[in-house]
Parts: structure tokens; C-alpha cells; sequence
RNA sequence: CGCGGGGUGGAGCAGCCUGGUAGCUCGUCAGGCUCAUAACCUGAAGGUCGCUGGUUCAAAUCCAGCCCCCGCAACCA
């Protein structure tokens, strides 16, 4: 039985509100996720978010209302928020969820019977600000700590660790031997680095303090082998991409998981660069490591860059959060994915700007291939009453549709979703060049050359047919469109995209503009 | 000698992994077309691909060294 294919997001934190960056990360998500279900493939999709922790529990305090409600109604922004953009997920996460928390503790039960997680006591100096113990890196060049950890105080305080550092030889030869283990290569490179440098002596603290006491944190789940904690982070939040996906803690062996988790894992995790380091590319492998996965059962890590703004970082901080809504509000959540997935190469940085994004839509979407669309449905019914005739002869366009598809599949394939952009949009191209080069209004006036314009027209519908099927991940309302403009079945799969499936005396639908021109000083 | 990214025509970028006439969008100039969303098509001007050296028949691409810009406390993808 073929293997579904699984893609996670990492989880949003609901203390927060969106920015574009969030946008981005769940549209990428969904563009892969299409894409492996227009080649014909069982998909599973999680994204969803993470509820707990100190944040929380303060801002629900500061409003007043018990966390769990507070939680709630953050939760559901972030559930509109995929459902403005068009993300189609198969199963949604919180943390707060029975199903989540008895995974959690079966997990950690499991480790701490198995002698993987000790208590110890931990004393120094702590920030109350930050809640946190602060070591000697947090020291500014003058030896004190910055005002911006607050008061500072002496604390002596028990937890629990996880014995992490003892898998740091495991790390090193699972990263050595796994090339396309993180992607990026470069990110890769960068943390092997930092695993490098993890210290091999546990007691300097490279150990993970996987709990807090309920006297200061009780918005969590709760330690199955002592109520007087609550777990932090890092077994909470990671554990969602295995809990929602069938994952069985009772279960040591891996190979005796229940089959519909077998089923679905290891998978391709999309996350931000800034959570590789130590997050994802330390903490979530040495943890399933620990659990019993097996080498070739880690996940891979695709890890995205940032959107800036006018180059510099997007953040609460200055101010210069980019709402998605608004975004949305203003042009549509196509065009809002059509930026997101064209003018940034993955893993790398992009600057974002709304001018930017105009354009791109103008350019490709209006100019090239919503007005292709347009002329040919408009020509095909000024000239055919809009009826296609498949004629013998060589079908000028099919070689270059070829091209397009062996190379958009390619891209795809390396997550490289700019580039299949931007040979789609160099195909629309073609065809807009192909008309000039035909010029079918001079055809229309020659009776003798009729069947030369149903060359033309049929070589054009084809054309369009196939890139709805390649654009659809990327702008699944846009094809749903083209294909009712077409009056085809918007039924199809990647191995709809080859030549010739048009068929014979077809009836076009109605030209009405795809992407009508966004004029400027219209939105902005 | 901390880690990583970037430096490509006026602007913004892709290409670099897998060396082989330097590409895209916008902008500028000239022309064409009329089916179309003031759109489309053609042509032109404009680049020592940060610098230096090496490998090679051949380097934007591989190697070495150097210069400049950005990120690496928190909020945070």
C-alpha cells in the first residue's frame, strides 16, 4: 500500500496575533501538499496551535478570563486564518486536547521509567521578567546583567531534565550520514555547528529542563510522575507533529506503532529558520531518538527564511507587523499566495512589499495569464462560436508543454516553488507569442485557412488546460475558474497535464476576466 | 580568525549544488498588432556577475584569500 504522504507546519502560538510571516508558512505547506495530492497521493496535513505556557497563562490573567477560554478565542484567529487563505489541512492540533496530553505523558512516563529523565536542582541567577535562569552568556561585557532581564534574583529551584547531551555523538553521524536531512544545505551546515558545541558535561547544563513548578506555571500538562509540575515547552509543543498523527507512547518498538501512524510517518516538517536551532534540528530529534525511531525514520526539516520589511526584520518590536487579513481584505488571498509563493526563493530571505505584490499580480497573473485566458476564450467564440476542432498536424505548443511540465515537476519536487512559477509564467508566455506569431484575426478573414485557426485555437485551449492543472497548488480558486471558463471537469490529476486531452468539437465557457488589474492607488 | 546569509545592467531578484554564448520582472527608448484585462508581441540601450589569485579547453558557477552589507537578547515564521 502506498505510503501517505505527511506535512506538518509548526504549531502557532496563541499569545500572539499573525503576521505575514505565519502566512506564509501555512501557504507553503499547502502548496506542497497539493501539489502530492494533484500527483494522486494520500496526504496528511497537521498544522494547529500551541496553547500553553507562561504567556498565556499572563495575558489570559491580564484579561482576565480563565486560560482555557482565553485560548480558545485566540485559537479560532488563527483557524480563520487558514481558512482565509485557502489552506486546506487534514487535521487540526491543540495542545490542550485529551488526545495530546495523554500522548505527553505516555511519553514522558515512558522516559522517566526507562531513566531518561532525572530531577535535579538547579541554583543561580534567575529573571523574574523573563522567567528564566540566566547564565553567563546572558552577561553583558561588563560582567552584570542588562536591564533587559528586570529585577534579578538568587533561586534555588528542583526540575526535571532530560538527559539530552548523551545523544550528541548520535546527533552528529545521524546529520553526517543524512544530506538532505535539513534543508537547506546550509542550514544544515549551521546546525551541525551548533551541535558541535553542545557541551558533553551534563552538569554545565546542556542537559533539557523539560518541567516548571506549578507554583509558577500551572497552564500545562502536568508531570504523569509528580502533580507538583507541569511539563515546559519542548515535550509539550514538539510531541503535537507524532499525538495528532496516531502516535501510541505505550509502544517502545517502533516497528509495532499502529499501522495508520506506520502509515504516515517520518514526515516532511516546514518550519522558520529561527526554530531549527535548537528546537527542531536538537531537541525533536534527539527526542524521538530517545523514543526508539529508528535513523531513517526522522523527519525532514524544510526550513523557510524571513519576509523583511524594507530590509529590515519584521517585528512586534518596531512595529512593522504586516497583517495577513488586511492583506487578504484587500486583494485576495490568491493574489496574497501568488506573492508569497513567487517572489521569494525558499530557505531564503525576501523583502515584502505591497508595491511588489501589485506588480507580480499585474504582470504575471493579469497581463499574461489571466488575459491568455481571456483572448482565447474571446477569439474562439468571435471566430468558432466557441467550439474547438482538434486538427492532425504537429500541435505547435505541445513540445514546449512538455518542457514545462518535466521542469515544474522538477522544482516541485525540491520544494523550489519559485521556479515552477516561473517557467508556468514563461509558458503563458509562449502562448501569448505563439498568438502574435499566428495572428488567428487574420486567419479568421481567410475562409482557405480555416483549419489553421483550429490548429491555433485547439493549441491555445490545450495550453491553458494544462497550466490550471500546474498552477492549482499554487492558486486552487484561480484553476477551479479556468477550468469552469474552459467548461472542463475540474476533476484532474498531474497526469492530466500531458497534450491532448481537450476533446474534439469542444464548447468553450464565457471569457470573464480572471484577475482583473489591480490599479494602483486603488488599494494602497 | 564566533556562526550563518547576501554582494549579478537604473531598481528588485533568479541562476551557483549538477562549469559551456548572462536570464526574469519593473523602468527607459523605438516599432508592431488589434483577439484581449490601456493588454499582447518585436527590437534597442544598459552588466569588468564585490576584489584578487588558482583549477580548467572553458568560471557568475569549483577552490583559496580579502573587502563591504545583514541577521544571531526579547516579541518572532
Amino acid at each position: 500500500m502506498p505510503k501517505t504522504f505527511f506535512i506538518t507546519t509548526a504549531i502557532y502560538y496563541t499569545n500572539s496575533s499573525a503576521h505575514v510571516g505565519h502566512a506564509y508558512e501555512m501557504v507553503l505547506a499547502d502548496v506542497i501538499a497539493r501539489y502530492h495530492r494533484l500527483k494522486g497521493e494520500k496526504v496528511f496535513f497537521l498544522t494547529g496551535v500551541d496553547q500553553h505556557g507562561q504567556k498565556v497563562q499572563q495575558s489570559a490573567a491580564k484579561a482576565g478570563v480563565p486560560p482555557a477560554e482565553f485560548v480558545k478565542e485566540i485559537s479560532q484567529k488563527w483557524v480563520d486564518l487558514g481558512k482565509r487563505l485557502d489552506v486546506r489541512y487534514d487535521e487540526w492540533a491543540e495542545t490542550t486536547s485529551d488526545r495530546h496530553k495523554k500522548v505527553v505523558q505516555g511519553i514522558l512516563q515512558r522516559l522517566f521509567d526507562e531513566g531518561q529523565i532525572y530531577k535535579d536542582k538547579q541554583a543561580g541567577y534567575y529573571s523574574v521578567r523573563q522567567e528564566q535562569f540566566l547564565t553567563d552568556k546572558e552577561r553583558g561585557p561588563d560582567g552584570e546583567f542588562g536591564p533587559e532581564w528586570g529585577e534579578i534574583e538568587f533561586r534555588e529551584e528542583e526540575n526535571y531534565y532530560f538527559k539530552l547531551s548523551q545523544y550528541k555523538k548520535w546527533l552528529l553521524q545521524y546529520l553526517d550520514k543524512r544530506a538532505d536531512g535539513v534543508i537547506p544545505d546550509f542550514r544544515l551546515k549551521e546546525l551541525r555547528n551548533a551541535v558541535e558545541k553542545i557541551s558533553d558535561n551534563r552538569k554545565s547544563g546542556s542537559d533539557l529542563c523539560i518541567s516548571r513548578p506549578k507554583s509558577r506555571l500551572d497552564w500545562g500538562i502536568e508531570l504523569p510522575f509528580d502533580k507538583d509540575f507541569v511539563t515546559y515547552v519542548w515535550f509539550d509543543a514538539l510531541t503535537n507533529y507524532i499525538s495528532f498523527a496516531g502516535y501510541d507512547p505505550s509502544q517502545s518498538n517502533f516497528n509495532h506503532q499502529p499501522s495508520n501512524f506506520l502509515d504516515k510517518w517520518p514526515a516532511l516538517q516546514i518550519i522558520g529558520k529561527d526554530i531549527l536551532v535548537p528546537a527542531h534540528g536538537i531537541y525533536w530529534l534527539i527526542m524521538l531518538h530517545a523514543l526508539g525511531f529508528p535513523d531513517d525514520q526522522m523527519p525532514q526539516l524544510l526550513v523557510h527564511g524571513w519576509w523583511n520589511l524594507g530590509g529590515a526584520k519584521m517585528s512586534k518590536s518596531a512595529g512593522n507587523i504586516v497583517d495577513p487579513f488586511t492583506l487578504i481584505e484587500k486583494y485576495g488571498s490568491d493574489a496574497l499566495r501568488y506573492f508569497l509563493m513567487s517572489d521569494i526563493a525558499t530557505g531564503q530571505d525576501a523583502d515584502f512589499s505591497e508595491e511588489r505584490l501589485v506588480q507580480r499580480y499585474n504582470a504575471d497573473l493579469a497581463n499574461s495569464l489571466g488575459n491568455l485566458l481571456n483572448r482565447t476564450l474571446n477569439m474562439a467564440h468571435r471566430y468558432r462560436g466557441g467550439l474547438v476542432k482538434r486538427t492532425g498536424g504537429d500541435p505547435p505548443l505541445a513540445a514546449q508543454a512538455t518542457d514545462l511540465l518535466r521542469e515544474y515537476e522538477h522544482a516541485m519536487s525540491r520544494f523550489e516553488v519559485h521556479s515552477a512559477i516561473s517557467r508556468l509564467v514563461e509558458f503563458a508566455t509562449t502562448c501569448n507569442t505563439y498568438i502574435e506569431m499566428s495572428a488567428p484575426w487574420k486567419l479568421a478573414k481567410d475562409p482557405d485557412r480555416s483549419e489553421a485557426l483550429d490548429h491555433v485555437l485547439f493549441a491555445l485551449a490545450e495550453s491553458l488546460r494544462i497550466i490550471a492543472i500546474l498552477i492549482s497548488p499554487v492558486l486552487p480558486v484561480a484553476a477551479r475558474e479556468t477550468f469552469y471558463q474552459l467548461n472542463l471537469h475540474d476533476e484532474y490529476k498531474l497526469s492530466d497535464a500531458q497534450w491532448g486531452a481537450v476533446p474534439d468539437e469542444h464548447r468553450l465557457g464565457k471569457p470573464v476576466p480572471l484577475f482583473p488589474r489591480i490599479e494602483i492607488g486603488e488599494g494602497v
